[in-house]
DNA sequence: ATCTTTGTTAACCATTTGGTTAAACCGTTT
DNA sequence: AAACGGTTTAACCAAATGGTTAACAAAGAT
């Protein structure tokens, strides 16, 4: 692993747990092994060694997003393979849903730029369909952001509020494991049957 | 309003839109309109300011879930008191869910604190009641604690995840706040027609 | 009137923190 | 082996930041 790699990989950690405020670049280097004048030697300064990591972590769970969103299935399919592939990855990424939203909180001009961005997760084609199968009476009518933002909610907001979750129900970290693994089906039977006539 | 009242209004709305981090006492101090080393008359350090505003903050949340939680009403009609009171609750304090979650996050040692707090929201209760309707045959077999997920997930991460959501279905302020006036109802119906038999 | 308490401020201090510099290290080229 | 280029470090610096101090004002209390 080149000095560069590991330092991204020791920024990531320290990002994602204390937010970009909360990180010190002591505490990076630290945590990569090398001297703090290593990371202004391979990225210019804190902000631009966060964007990369930031961006990287946004460009890993967009497509992810997207690929689904994008495909030929029907919608039932369609929620089927999102809500398993969403938790599928995030179960291997834990900290990268409540860290991309914690930035785009704190500092909403980012979402600007995320919204530049090329494979930024792109709704329109899902809503477009939803409208579709809508007018073909192969789903019950109801706003298609809605039915977006109930998917979302159910697959990321368990990710997001990971700690709360955790204290609120005295579950171990195994114990959520396995819920979310129940979710991979749960939650996607759930908004089908809702929404199916 | 005291001085004191001042300075834990404009320490709220900084430290929400900024956290912990990356909240500066000048800035307070300037939002407050008074000089900063009142802040440090009037509450011992910046942590214990952040402590007062989080716990006020914790403390108006967790009693309107116990509230609905602890009363005596049918599982149905819980879930739809708790989806409508939460919203209108939030519509008002838009950025204590994702301030709370955030701060959770980022120091899970407060968890530790918050369990022990009195009015902790506390699900035992309605998860008993859950497994006495499944037993009942009121509603269908289901983990009470997928239920309870379901139901705070459909709530909460619209509010937790407002900017990036905003971002990404390109809506304003204004139709925001129109799609969880809808939601007030609709993520009612929505899970007791998944659970009722 | 004056003493005391409480509220308020400007100026100051110590530490932390992001960032820089100049020198050392080390493999490669000549 | 000497010169060179990229890599790495220890030591340093300036700015930001949380926190303190000492003086001052205002309002009661004696």
């Amino acid at each position: 692993m080149t000095t560069e790699e590991k330092i991204f990989e020791a920024a990531k950690i320290v990002f994602q747990k204390k937010g970009f405020a909360g990180a010190r670049m002591q505490e990076i280097a630290d945590e990569a092994g090398i001297n703090k004048a290593m990371l202004h030697y391979c990225f210019k300064n804190k902000q631009s060694l966060f964007e990369a990591v930031f961006m990287k972590a946004f460009s890993q769970l967009a497509p992810q997003v997207n690929l689904i969103f994008s495909s030929n299935e029907s919608i039932f399919d369609k929620i089927r393979q999102f809500t398993h592939s969403y938790i599928t990855f995030v179960n291997e990424h834990p900290f990268l849903p409540q860290f991309i939203i914690q930035e785009m909180n704190n500092n909403p001009e980012f979402v600007i730029q995320f919204l530049n961005n090329a494979n930024r997760p792109n709704p329109s084609l899902m809503i477009a369909q939803i409208e579709q199968e809508i007018a073909a009476g192969i789903i019950k009518p109801m706003p298609p952001k809605q039915l977006l933002m109930d998917i979302f909610s159910l697959t990321v907001f368990p990710f997001a509020a990971q700690t709360m979750v955790k204290g609120m129900f005295h579950i171990s970290e195994t114990e959520f494991n396995q819920m979310m693994e129940e979710r991979k089906t749960s939650i996607a039977e759930l908004i089908i049957n809702s929404i199916k006539k």
